[in-house]
DNA sequence: GACTATTGTAGACGCTGGAAACATTAGCAC
DNA sequence: GTGCTAATGTTTCCAGCGTCTACAATAGTC
């Protein structure tokens, strides 16, 4: 009997693509990313992989979709753990937020760049995270109506913390600190730091972090 | 005599490259972007670029280059109209941040994403933004010095505002807000709120906005 | 066991980044 | 001016890319 990758029919391609494709973004980045690459690895022919995705923007689309799977998964996990506290939980979520983005920095960087998509793709991409900013304003509210979180627009408070986290994430990912750490900071210091400053505005004041 | 455009010598084709790029940038996006579309719209043979750019990378990062002075001019330009308060001051440097990357996505997505650049082109692109944070701890040590920025290590809260803003001009210039404008808010309101958000927070207690 | 849809391969096309060899011109010494 | 040289632009070529079309192998179904 031949061995699994020896047959002619691959047995689940798609999924073998989606993990080399997130392989390649590791190995040699954005720009190293090529179907043909990504066939090689999954060790088919060039154009297999046109079977499972209609073009290039679909096999990128694919792995953001995954990205996205899997960060909401280890979010909803977090907030789980954290016990009965709203704040907490919040934090919690928040938490686990930025270290899906600091130790899958491949991901992240493919789920929010968008660079790598053509025109046509970017439609399609623009949907994929509005979800996540729902579900943070359904728990902004909830956090104020419980008297836990300090009274604004919900969808404004939402955007500035999205925006906050999503920066920060970025400017690490990217390398920008580079000249930071080392000197007086390490980079843990700073990500732990950055996320009190944020979480610390949060709570109504009465409740401020001990 | 001949029109300069026909000249053989072009007289300044790496400026009329960099030019090119940015409208391919603008008309195509990031991956319409290719050597021999910028040579074509400069009137010239797809290797002449060469004798300006070693490669793809170098005149990626001379448009980088070229944004991060547009930026910094428009910045110091706003801070010197803002008067005397050096608050004020810094918000104003700060609005005219925002202001570029709104007005200019192009620009700054290339000059942020690096998603553009082989892996070699990364290490130079990762000293291109460290200019603009010292100049902003400098600014926040003169302000917590004079008393009119809330006290904290100037770093930190360099980073965390940086976050936040360049977190937030992503988002709106990646269309991710697109299912929120319209129903409550315009673009308009909501930049205007949050930058009011950020820069609320930065003040001393006493001196809070009016 | 034959039929058909599914999944893979082979080869071609025009595009790309880039190297090498060549052509044109500007600047300068005289 | 004439001639030399460096700078700048062109031509030609190569391998790799995304994607199309035609073909081959297999799995599932009757």
């Amino acid at each position: 009997m031949k061995s699994a990758k020896e047959k002619y029919h691959h047995g689940d391609l798609r999924a073998a693509l989606l993990e080399a494709a997130l392989g390649v973004l590791n190995e040699l980045g954005p720009r190293g990313l090529s179907i043909r690459e990504v066939a090689r690895r999954a060790g088919v022919s060039h154009t297999a992989p046109y079977r499972h995705f209609a073009d290039k923007d679909e096999l990128i689309l694919a792995v953001v979709e995954q990205g996205f799977e899997l960060m909401q998964q280890t979010m909803v996990a977090e907030q789980a753990a954290a016990g009965p506290d709203p704040l907490a939980q919040f934090a919690a979520s928040g938490f686990a937020y930025v270290n899906f983005a600091l130790s899958h920095p491949a991901y992240y960087r493919v789920m929010f760049s968008g660079d790598l998509l053509s025109s046509k793709g970017h439609i399609a991409f623009q949907h994929t995270s509005s979800r996540a900013i729902r579900e943070m304003v359904t728990d902004i509210k909830l956090g104020q109506e419980q008297g836990v979180l300090r009274a604004g627009d919900p969808v404004l408070q939402a955007l500035t913390i999205w925006s906050t986290i999503h920066g920060f994430v970025s400017i690490v990912n990217d390398n920008r600190l580079s000249h930071l750490v080392g000197e007086d900071f390490s980079l843990d210091d700073i990500r732990v730091q950055v996320l009190v400053m944020i979480f610390d505005g949060l709570g109504v004041p009465e409740r401020a972090h001990k």
